[in-house]
DNA sequence: CAACATACGGAACGTTGTTCCGCTTATCAA
DNA sequence: TTGATAAGCGGAACAACGTTCCGTATGTTG
């Protein structure tokens, strides 16, 4: 019969209340061992910066790329909503396009690793690839279409591409030599965008 | 010469024989292990190939660096003597530029996780960057600089900067989706030089 | 309050890189 | 040729990590 009270359907049997604290606490701990340590902190490190047995966090995120999605969830959407934000108050489809890679370079190498792990491969990464990347990509491809309708880069170039191409350029851009700004070598290649 | 009638401090007591034979052995098995598991097969691996313990490995090659630095010594070597060879037969000190980035990228395109291994900043790697970079960077910053006198580019961007793009950008060229071309990619950063 | 499912902790396992040491073997002088 | 010597070898052993598993503890519900 109806499982709870709850009249329509309920695929939500709302999870114990110490199991929401404890995903919380393991967020927050994650967060705080992302920024000190990088994303590729051991596991051991986050359950005992959270106060937690290793098993704990395997439940609530069974891969590291989980963890990450749920830790920089916020951002990342607020990077996808600044798309079209960009597009409507920037004088051009490029200089929008610009801006927003402006933005999501930021948000990559402040993360320390991050860029790395998105393009490791790793198939523990999975679904960072499937929950950042697919998230932003339709973002990129649309502005990066709109571009394209006004004539002001040249065509054959897809959102996935690039979005990759600048994972790519900032990885590494931390403890990297000084003598690498990935800021500057993305700017390139957004200039490369133009030429005919 | 030198080996025997040398006088002074012999500094090359030359190696036993078994010794020699190893390590070419292990260079062999290597190179094989390289190309079909990728540079970062496990230690192991290579060891049972060669049929030898794993201290043999790390008595010849202290580390994983060392190992790829000597795999691949040859064809970095012909990259190097690349650069004036293009700089002098090409039309322009920017074509040849272009020239010798597509070399480098095929070199490293076809090397698995060689490109990757080379930005990891994983400190084993260290004579990587050491003997690779070092090698390649300054022949990449003569084009650069040739390039650069005959007004073809913009200014300021540095051989290791470039170098170092470039690498980035053949990261993950493999298991890479398909939708990503890394070559297109570079020639899309080469073009952004052009651009004032 | 009792019974049950949920969630927890952390020991244990598998896979790496790396070190270390007892044994083997090439080399060379006698 | 042969023995002494040291260079070199193999692989066991250790450490660090991700991941799994299960006995135990605890929230939740009737």
């Amino acid at each position: 019969m109806a499982d709870l009270g709850d009249g329509s359907k309920s695929p939500a049997p709302r999870k114990r209340a110490d199991a929401r604290r404890n995903e919380k606490t393991l967020l927050d701990a994650a967060a705080a061992a992302f920024v000190t340590s990088g994303v590729d902190v051991p596991v051991r490190d986050i359950a005992a910066k959270a106060g937690v047995g290793v098993g704990t966090i395997y439940r609530h995120f069974p891969t590291r790329a989980d963890l990450i999605v749920a830790v920089y969830q916020h951002q990342v959407e607020a990077c996808v909503q600044a798309g079209p934000a960009l597009l409507a108050s920037s004088s051009t489809p490029y200089a929008s396009l610009a801006a927003w890679i402006d933005l999501f370079v930021d948000f990559l190498v402040t993360k320390h690793g991050l860029a790395k792990a998105m393009q490791s491969g790793d198939s523990a990464y999975q679904s960072l690839h499937g929950s950042f990347i697919d998230r932003l990509v339709p973002v990129c491809g649309q502005l990066l279409e709109a571009a394209g309708a006004a004539g002001e880069i040249r065509p054959g170039i897809g959102g996935f591409e690039l979005m990759f191409a600048v994972g790519n350029l900032c990885s590494g851009a931390d403890y990297g030599d000084a003598r690498y700004d990935a800021r500057r070598m993305v700017g390139l290649l957004v200039a490369g965008l133009r030429a005919d």
